[in-house]
DNA sequence: TCTTGACTTAGAGTATAGTCTAAGTAGTAT
DNA sequence: ATACTACTTAGACTATACTCTAAGTCAAGA
């Protein structure tokens, strides 16, 4: 039971980003005491972690709710799951070599910067 | 000289893009014909792969403009520029490796998939 | 009791990066 | 001459992902 705040720290992420991804179905519903307060259980930090890891790694809030929608859907949505998680990895690794190319380019600039 | 046509299948970049990109002063001002059409040179081609290039690798429109804005003023700007450079290979950096560290969090996820 | 501060909501606003539309022009094909 | 196509412009619109605002509730401290 650890308060948005308190989640909003432990993650670097705001309380707004946190209510926006409850509301886009990534997270929660979050349960809430009698003055209406959302109180986060461990299950929904492992889900929060989940959610940012993929966010940082580049995939959409719709993306990421489809899948979760799938999980939520149960077993028989496990091989729609999987594929697109494959699919979300193959563009990731597109990405990556894209950025590491990149990367280099940058890198080659900035050499011939500081050979002159 | 070659169309804006040309340029955009070449470098698989739509026409509005490159409009914009020269509107947002990253690339040109592209030399146009007696009828207002828009002939790329040689050099125009060199800034406009470095452009994607480095967009490709997250630099921000507005980043880039101030890049280049540094650039055309001449010599004296070279140590604010390779600064800019420096600090955008940083944030590169640190950029990759979440992406890459996302990378392998999905690939373990995967493989619980496919093991199950 | 009153104020303070943190929370709540719905919905408006923002930043980024294009993308699309409308209206017009120029050169070519019939 | 007329139609067609590709280009031009300014400016409106879109998508994504938040971020902010206004109005209100609630619990605790002075």
């Amino acid at each position: 039971m650890i308060t948005i705040c308190e989640v909003s720290m432990k993650y670097h992420i705001s309380k707004d980003a946190l209510r926006f991804y409850e509301k886009e179905k990534l997270i929660g519903p979050i349960r809430k005491n009698k003055s209406g307060i959302r109180e986060y259980q461990d299950s929904d930090l492992e889900r929060i972690e989940f959610v940012l890891c993929m966010r940082s790694a580049g995939l959409s809030i719709a993306v990421l709710r489809k899948y979760l929608e799938l999980y939520d859907k149960g077993d028989n949505t496990k091989e729609m799951r999987l594929n697109l998680l494959l699919n979300e990895k193959k563009k990731l690794k597109e990405k990556i070599k894209c950025m590491n190319d990149a990367f280099k380019k940058l890198e080659y600039k900035i050499k011939l910067y500081q050979e002159s």
